[in-house]
DNA sequence: CCATTTATACTCTCCTTGAGCATAAGATGG
DNA sequence: CCATCTTATGCTCAAGGAGAGTATAAATGG
């Protein structure tokens, strides 16, 4: 509106930032979900942004893959982030962070690098609700936000807060949703119960389980897996943390790791080979316990096609 | 990987950005779409990022504000893209376009301001399905598509970029996708069929109707409505394009202004008032042609509700 | 051979969704 | 006043999908 169209990014004196990149690499290991980590778990893998490449997403490919020597496969943006000097110097430059998801096999890193793997309900125990709600919730979580409720000031007010608390952790027999990670930490965090927050308002309610993360690593964390527990019901994108070939059981244990809740078998298998998404190798698996499964790889023809017109899961409610 | 966490953004040299904030800026006058432009028509407003606002959200805010004189709705981030030298000179400063999808009403922009409204479907003439496929499809946008995939190099490629476009525009009797906005613009791009490409590899096919932009900006355009045609069908943010007062007519004429597509009225009523999004104002509406229509308003109790939960739209296929 | 574990094939019911029919309540023109 | 047009609003119906359960098959380890 007030800017000249001739020029539209002619540089302002004074906004000069730093761009860095933030990655959420993730990974699925027999049935836990993984992320890349660096300082012992304790924060995401982030890099400088360089202008030497074409675009933001080569870029991180180009980063990620000299550090763990091995290609990404899926690569989304997630969300951007400025922060006004994280270290405390009023006076330091600003920095704009890019955060992305990537989608990998664990055993695709190479040795010899920093990183390593951790599994993602560390950071958010509350969100695996494969064996039921988490006992967690309940016990520690659940009371604590009810007395954030009750803190607030007026009795409206206290009613608001506790309703968006039943709604995102599925409180008061309510649905879990498992896609509202984000404003499930969010919610934490402005009750004082997330240690990053690094406030203490609220004195007996000092933090909730589930490892802290530096900055604000671990919100991006949350906005990753929200991300994908989204994509995943409309894309097929858990291929590109399977292996080449692998059993039908397997490929819902992925889902389920990713979702934190568990899948009726049967209609799930329905829904996947109705979709034509996979076919049989021929081979069956080994070592296996029980009835031996069919193995089967991922139709790339199709893939194509559901890529933009969509793919369906499903998650169970009970 | 290779950073230390200590000093997760400490300033990398030579790495210095500009960052740019870029508005989508949307409202809804009778049964049109429309977006904030600058110079013409032929840019999205944008302006420096400053580091005197908390946040990146708060920066486009006041800014917005400051331009238009009212407040906005519903904000929400889009896309990151990184440009290098735009103005064509290499060693110009790298920017970094942060881009925002903005709701509003346009009785909101106040008076002497640079900024006037555009029809999106100026930009986008093959988007609008309200009144069955748009002309210029089979008549322009196919043959010059179909043209394109046979210039392909192998019999398998053509066929994949031929698949390509039937699925993205809906071509050979698929169903149209109203939500793939930025994958047609992209397949046009990509067909030097847009004249943004500034490419003239394909001769025969020298640009398709509708008007252009700036540097990408009708690609960030496309961004968001893709992205609001998206989240109108799951979250209830027509509301903020609404008037306080409304009939459903009129609110499902704001629906399918944005989908692009006409909606069952029967079905769309009962998904309206079944989700108890609305309620009686007790009034009617007044200068209306047939049976007067009863006003409604929004419930303002229920919205904290579904804006975390999710509300369902109806859009037929036919 | 039996218990256990997993694989795989069907079935059943309920709810949603798309779509159509019918009627009501205004305005307008003869 | 009536015919007709336009929009509002109530109701029904059929097809498909989603969730959940039953039954049977095929392996393993005692």
């Amino acid at each position: 509106m007030a800017r000249s169209p001739q020029k539209p990014s002619a540089p302002a004196s004074g906004n000069a930032v730093t761009a860095d990149l933030v990655a959420v690499l993730v990974a699925v290991t027999d049935g836990s979900p993984k992320i890349v980590t660096i300082a012992g778990g304790s924060a995401l893998p982030s890099g400088p942004f360089e202008f030497t490449h074409r675009s933001l997403q080569t870029a991180l490919r180009a980063w990620v893959e000299a550090q763990t020597g091995h290609p990404l496969g899926y690569v989304e943006q997630l969300y951007t982030f400025a922060d006004r000097g994280r270290s405390g110097d009023a006076k330091s430059p600003h920095s704009v962070s890019i955060s992305y998801l990537g989608l990998t096999r664990e055993d695709r890193v190479g040795e010899g690098f920093e990183a390593h793997w951790s599994g993602w309900y560390d950071y958010f125990p509350w969100e695996d609700h494969r064996a039921g709600a988490p006992a967690c919730l309940a016990k520690v979580i659940a009371p604590k936000l009810k007395s954030w409720a009750k803190a607030a000031s007026s009795p409206t007010l206290q009613r608001e807060r506790w309703q968006r608390c039943t709604i995102t952790f599925g409180l008061d027999d309510r649905d879990w949703n498992e896609e509202l990670v984000l404003q499930r930490y969010e919610l934490l965090w402005e009750a004082s119960l997330i240690p990053e927050a690094g406030r203490a308002h609220n004195r007996d309610a000092p933090a909730v389980p589930g490892k802290p993360m530096t900055a604000d690593h671990r919100r991006i964390l949350a906005t990753g897996i929200a991300r994908l527990r989204a994509k995943i019901k409309y894309r097929p994108v858990v291929f590109e943390l399977m292996p080449a070939e692998f059993t039908l059981l397997q490929l819902q244990r992925s889902v389920e790791a990713l979702a934190g809740r568990l899948v009726h078998k049967q209609n799930f298998r329905r829904l996947i080979e109705q979709q034509e998404l996979v076919e049989e190798t021929g081979a069956m698996a080994a070592d296996t316990v029980g009835r031996p499964a069919k193995l089967f790889r991922f139709r790339h023809a199709v893939l194509a096609e559901r890529a933009v017109a969509g793919t369906k899961l499903p998650l169970s409610r009970t």
